[in-house]
DNA sequence: TTCCATGCAAAGCGTTTGCACACAC
DNA sequence: GTGTGTGCAAACGCTTTGCATGGAA
């Protein structure tokens, strides 16, 4: 049940870590830089699989290749209309209101909810403000 | 600015509103059966652009083709992970909660909320109970 | 020794696009 | 008549997969 080790593995999960929401290419470029020999097929494989485990989140968006988020746990996921970026909600965000529309949604729509990938999009403060 | 007539767009429009959150290619075949002679270029190229317009919502999921929803109005999505289907929100959903988490993603993130594609994924009532 | 994970390259699939033609305006 | 939308088919981009090999257990 529990897989093998392999070293891409864990250099892909190393690099996830520290990137901001990459897609599957921008993780593969960057491990290249230090180990040039891996391949996309592996580093596709591998985040894949840490998907369907929930180690990690996949996200899908339209017409944009997949992003993956190392942090698997409950939060929301918003992406700023203008310079495109993504942000994350953090531990500052209100659980109980998690838990809330979790109910809201059960009762309007008998789906007892398990996980949520919730994407808003607006503008961000930056774009706001001055330039992005 | 405003976009020319086509019966194509009409009938593809009409076909979205009686179907449930249909593929691009589940919206051809069905309007096959009455129009054999439309393309499949020509459906994607009007779903993509009354998407783009906002008349209509588009919804990427992980390794599967992407869906749309007549309804551009903000309601959430909720994904059986047992039978796949897929669940809107209706008018009975309180509004106060989504603006309430639109508010306490803006102190998260600063990002003012625009849209909101969300989608949860859960076990149905039907798939709780008996079979799906 | 066993067999899972890798690298490589090709295939797969959803989606977009270029072009010649048709049709709304 | 002018220019946008269509049908068709080819191209495209992201992702998966088959196969031979390497390495973990």
């Amino acid at each position: 049940m529990a897989r093998r080790y392999s070293a891409q593995k864990q250099i892909i999960e190393d690099t996830l870590a520290k990137m901001d929401h990459p897609t599957a290419a921008e993780v593969y470029e960057e491990i290249r830089k230090a180990y040039p020999q891996i391949s996309l097929g592996t580093v596709y494989r591998n985040l894949g699989l840490m998907a369907d485990d929930g180690e990690i989140l996949r996200l899908s968006f339209p017409d944009a290749p997949d992003r993956f988020d190392p942090n698997a746990h409950e939060h929301y996921h918003v992406s700023c209309s203008r310079c495109g970026r993504i942000f994350d909600t953090d531990r500052t965000f209100p659980s109980e209101l998690v838990r809330q529309v979790d109910r809201a949604v059960e009762a309007c729509t008998g789906v007892r909810v398990e996980s949520r990938v919730m994407m808003f999009r607006g503008v961000c403060a930056a774009c706001r403000s001055g330039r992005a």
